[in-house]
DNA sequence: ACTGGCTGTCTTGCATGCACGAAAACCGAT
DNA sequence: ATCGGTTTTCGTGCATGCAAGACAGCCAGT
């Protein structure tokens, strides 16, 4: 297997954050975590150190690691950078796409609508996330994907009750529509344009959401300097 | 100052390899880093493992650290991610950008034209840089600004030689000069259309560049386990 | 009571030590 | 001489130890 227990515990903390088992402005313990994974501080160290590369914690000097907590503008600035990358996973996957690829995608998009139709938005959110992901690799370019599903992981903690809004997940699945009528057309320009308006500002999901957030849940850094100012009891879990 | 040695090492590392001091595939020896810059090894892995999460390295499990080696499609991806990153902030930009700063760009812009008809290629090479880092920064979006400079900093082992095509100088002023003139307009889609075209495919730089390139300098990893296998003699100096 | 400084405690940052694994060096056999 | 297997060596991965810095609590002074 030869992964080393830094990878792993890279792996299961990002998870834990993008789960939301670890809140924005958790404090991230050196030492619980070690004893929690049975390792010692420094592969513990080397994860959060990742982590922090990538955005998803940040550490201060001497002052230890929290989940990264963005404030409503920070989360805006990523959605707009969301919404070029997927757009362009869009518009490769409509040029790239493999007859196979095309025949996930559907069969993908046709359990979305059934979902939606079902009405559980949980449910809906992980066949979404499959439908997009579908595209990503439709791309055919792995640097795209990768850095696509970062930024989307990085909004995973904020986007969780986006589609809880009424009628969110029926029009979600209508713009999904489009798209992969869009895609499977091999209509590079088009997809690309739907899928930016899915994701991006002019989607209405994102006001929406802005309204609703204002604070996530309850913790988050007005100011990068308040970050870790609340400094809430470690759950993490 | 309150800077953490790994970070300051993650730095110094990632400047070398931007700058080209350390080459794709170069072998990253932790002993020798840490007698280098006069430290442990505790902070040079630290550093490598917060380099590894951007991409800047690929760390073996028990075969160490080297500087990652993008083949031709790779870096080809990464054009692709670049030019609707870029694209994004000249989009932004367009909007956004104060009177300060769009007197600033236009000044940086005056500068690279002077540049350009002096004729040397490198010192081009910076004040282009500059032009480019103007307008992310008048994107007004922090997580795109950097979002962007990574991948650009990712990519820069590759485009040093870029500008030396014949003739490539003169030509990439004169898409600027577009750019901005669509820029201070105000408008914002022809300045995301412009800079895409700039960047990206379309405009020929690239496939001059990859003609040019087929293994940029000696090093490379067609395939990702034979990255190492030309283990070069620790440079990065 | 509130503010400012001091001290103690606790966590982080880094150094060091040790063991496992991989590559290289070696060696005998064909 | 080359090849398969062994041994050796060396570098990494992780554990542990230690010191400096940050925060909390305490105390004195206003």
């Amino acid at each position: 297997m030869a992964e080393t227990r830094s990878e792993q515990l890279a792996r299961a903390l990002e998870d834990d954050i993008c789960a939301g088992r670890a809140l924005p402005g958790a404090r991230l313990d050196e030492q619980v975590l070690a004893q929690r994974f049975g390792t010692s501080r420094t592969p513990v160290r080397e994860a959060l150190k990742m982590l922090a590369a990538q955005g998803f914690v940040e550490i201060r000097p001497r002052q230890g690691a929290v989940v990264v907590g963005l404030d409503v503008r920070q989360v805006l600035e990523l959605f707009e950078i969301m919404a070029v990358l997927e757009g362009l996973c869009a518009r490769l996957a409509a040029r790239r796409m493999t007859p196979a690829e095309r025949a996930e995608l559907t069969s993908v998009h046709a359990e979305c609508q059934r979902l939606a139709a079902a009405g559980d938005p949980d449910v809906y959110y992980a066949m979404n996330t499959r439908f997009h992901e579908v595209i990503y690799a439709g791309s055919h370019n792995r640097q795209l994907e990768e850095e696509t599903r970062r930024v989307r992981n990085r909004l995973s903690p904020y986007r969780r009750n986006q589609l809880h809004q009424l009628g969110r997940v029926a029009k979600s699945v209508q713009e999904h529509d489009d798209v992969v009528r869009a895609l499977l057309e091999g209509d590079a320009e088009r997809a690309e344009t739907l899928m930016r308006r899915h994701i991006g500002i002019q989607g209405d999901s994102l006001s929406d959401f802005v309204s609703n957030m204002s604070m996530p849940h309850h913790v988050a850094a007005p100011q990068p300097s308040l970050a870790g100012a609340i400094t809430r009891p470690t759950i993490v879990r």
